[in-house]
DNA sequence: GCCGTTTTCGGCCCGACTGTTTTCAGTCG
């Protein structure tokens, strides 16, 4: 992939213009900044793209114009960028690397290249083990200390943290901060509050007359590992899960105003103050303001959206993807909610991999409220997960049968995750999948084929009439693993033709289909289903990220399947 | 350098905290 290379060039070219007096080069710095985190947040490949469609193609992309788009494709042909060599002649000074330590920016990193020849993370911690920092002009002691820890939480950081680790802790925090007693409200924001499926950091706000309390309260909490800064109206902490969590406080009027701001994200909050502006106001964290700087709007942040003329819209739509327009023609759609969904198709037993019985997994999704549960054990290609032949599934069906008929309260349908195999075929008999209420198909093994084997393979599964469900359709782990290389257009295309319903599968680790490819597959007007995966009794609970992805990708309870009752489902699937 | 239902030129979001300073530039979100 190039996406992260260029991005990487664009970044340090940003960096290198930032030092380069005389002329004020702020805005092209923000243009090469906002080109890159277009490349660097793509999901397909740029290559690609620019093999399609050439330098129209990336222009059509936001923030990559004439200079930018010519520069990719002078790279993707060349393997070189003139304007990036020249500059790094001139600097040759590992931006990327250092800017990321905390405090540090590129005008500071450059002076440590002036006077102590500082080129990279290496040669930073050297100086900082000779003290040589503090005897410069302009540091002292205690930028020497900061650049310390912030070499430590550099090397120990793994990038961005998983929604599913990052939300319970801040919620535990609200909940800290809640229980004192000295807050009026305590709320979750950023990209947290927007469901997205990592974090960078977490941000509080609070409202409160007991500023100092607070902040007091917050720096002492258990989770906290050291102060970043502190002040009456932003205190920022690292915490021991090595990610920083902002707190912000402002007074009950701005609370809107304020929560708002801080659940973003920045392109949809810079759209929303042009906007502002448009109409002779000016938006900020503390309120809405006319000509006059009256407060015009600021308590809720259904006022603010109001005030400036479209609907309000939930955090998981903020990501200036076109939520602003529709917003203004109150065209917003209906997005799907937790309490939509009534049932499940993605569970394991200990028949396979999973930790508790049919029973006990019954048990538990009744007591979470589900109404219908489909049995989705391995099949015999997953070894590794105990995954069971043609003639073990047949016991197998025949005790969730049993089960089904002195099971109340909920509903159990027949089910399995069977393996598309290396050629497409599927991993069990049709004569045991015709005993089925339906089925999971998923990719276990051979991830790493060709982009077009990859997509026949899959376009043969689906052609086999057996296919319901098209589970963890891109295979990726989130840090982890990558996506499967496949052309979704031409899967998606058989999967509507061949009525596959795609799963988003709710383990924070997975989150798949993502918001982006659940928008490109909502397009080709197919079904979803949000399923857990669930391998033990607690995983249930994951469901909310699930149902978070799919409200980032716009989806309505109709596009959900398992919104159904249990007899539409039934219906569904026999279709 | 990018972008356009006010613009193909002239704008480009806005504010908080810090360290090392005597008023602010740098950094961050």
């Amino acid at each position: 992939m190039y996406n992260q290379k260029i991005a990487a060039i664009f970044y340090e070219i940003a960096n290198m213009l930032v030092l380069d007096k005389g002329v004020d080069r702020k805005f092209e710095v923000l243009a090469y900044r906002k080109a890159a985190q277009t490349i660097e947040s793509l999901q397909e490949d740029i290559f690609d793209l620019y093999k399609k469609y050439g330098i129209k193609g990336l222009m059509e992309l936001p923030g990559i114009g004439k200079s930018t788009a010519a520069a990719i494709e002078e790279y993707i042909e060349t393997g070189k960028m003139a304007k990036y060599e020249k500059l790094k002649k001139l600097y040759p000074i590992d931006f990327l690397s250092l800017t990321k330590i905390q405090g540090l920016g590129a005008k500071s990193v450059f002076r440590l290249y002036q006077e102590l020849g500082i080129k990279n993370v290496a040669d930073l911690k050297e100086a900082v083990g000779k003290h040589k920092i503090s005897q410069l002009d302009g540091f002292g002691e205690k930028s020497e200390d900061d650049i310390a820890k912030g070499i430590a939480q550099f090397e120990s950081s793994k990038g961005r943290m998983l929604l599913g680790t990052a939300l319970p802790e801040a919620e535990a925090i609200v909940k800290q901060l809640r229980d004192s007693g000295l807050v009026e409200n305590a709320v979750i924001g950023g990209s947290t509050r927007r469901m997205k499926e990592t974090v960078g950091d977490i941000d509080i706000l609070v409202t409160t007359e007991k500023s100092k309390p607070v902040t007091d309260l917050f720096t002492r909490l258990s989770g906290v590992e050291r102060i970043i800064a502190t002040g009456p109206t932003k205190t920022t902490v690292l915490l021991g899960i090595g990610i920083t969590c902002d707190m912000r406080v402002v007074e009950s009027k701005s609370f809107g105003a304020a929560l708002q701001y801080f659940t973003g994200n920045k392109d949809h909050n810079v759209r929303l103050r042009e906007i502002a502006i448009k109409n002779g106001c000016k938006l900020n964290e503390y309120g809405l303001f006319d000509k006059r700087g009256k407060s015009i709007a600021g308590k809720t942040e259904e006022e603010i959206y109001e005030k400036l003329g479209m609907d309000p819209m939930p955090p998981e739509m903020r990501e200036n993807r076109g939520e602003i327009d529709l917003a203004i023609a109150h065209k917003l759609p209906d997005l799907v909610e937790l309490e939509d969904i009534r049932g499940d198709f993605h569970v394991h037993t200990d028949h396979s991999d999973g930790a508790n019985t049919l029973e006990e997994m019954a048990e538990a999704a009744k007591k979470l409220g589900r109404s219908y549960i489909g049995i989705s054990d391995h099949s015999k290609n997953e070894r590794i997960a105990n995954g069971m032949d043609d003639k073990k599934f047949a016991v197998h069906l025949d005790q969730i049968e049993r089960f089904q008929e002195k099971v109340s309260g909920i509903k159990i349908l027949k089910g399995a995750e069977i393996d598309i195999l290396k050629d497409g075929s599927l991993d069990l008999g049709n004569k045991i999948m015709d005993r089925m209420d339906y089925t999971l198909a998923s990719i276990h093994t051979n991830l790493s084929m060709s982009r077009e084997e990859m997509t026949k393979r899959i376009i043969t599964a689906f052609e086999t009439g057996y296919v319901s469900v098209w589970a963890h359709p891109t295979d990726r782990i989130i840090n982890e693993r990558p996506s499967i290389n496949v052309d979704l257009d031409k899967v998606f295309e058989s999967a509507k033709e061949n009525n596959i319903v795609m799963e988003i599968d709710a383990l924070p680790d997975r989150l798949d289909l993502n918001d982006e490819n659940i928008f490109k597959a909502r397009k080709y007007g197919l079904k979803f289903s949000i399923d857990t995966d669930s391998h033990s009794t607690s995983n249930f609970e994951l469901l909310r990220y699930g149902v978070g992805m799919a409200r980032r990708g716009w989806l309505t309870k109709n596009d959900v399947v398992n919104t159904m009752s249990y007899d539409q489902v039934m219906k569904y699937f026999k279709k």
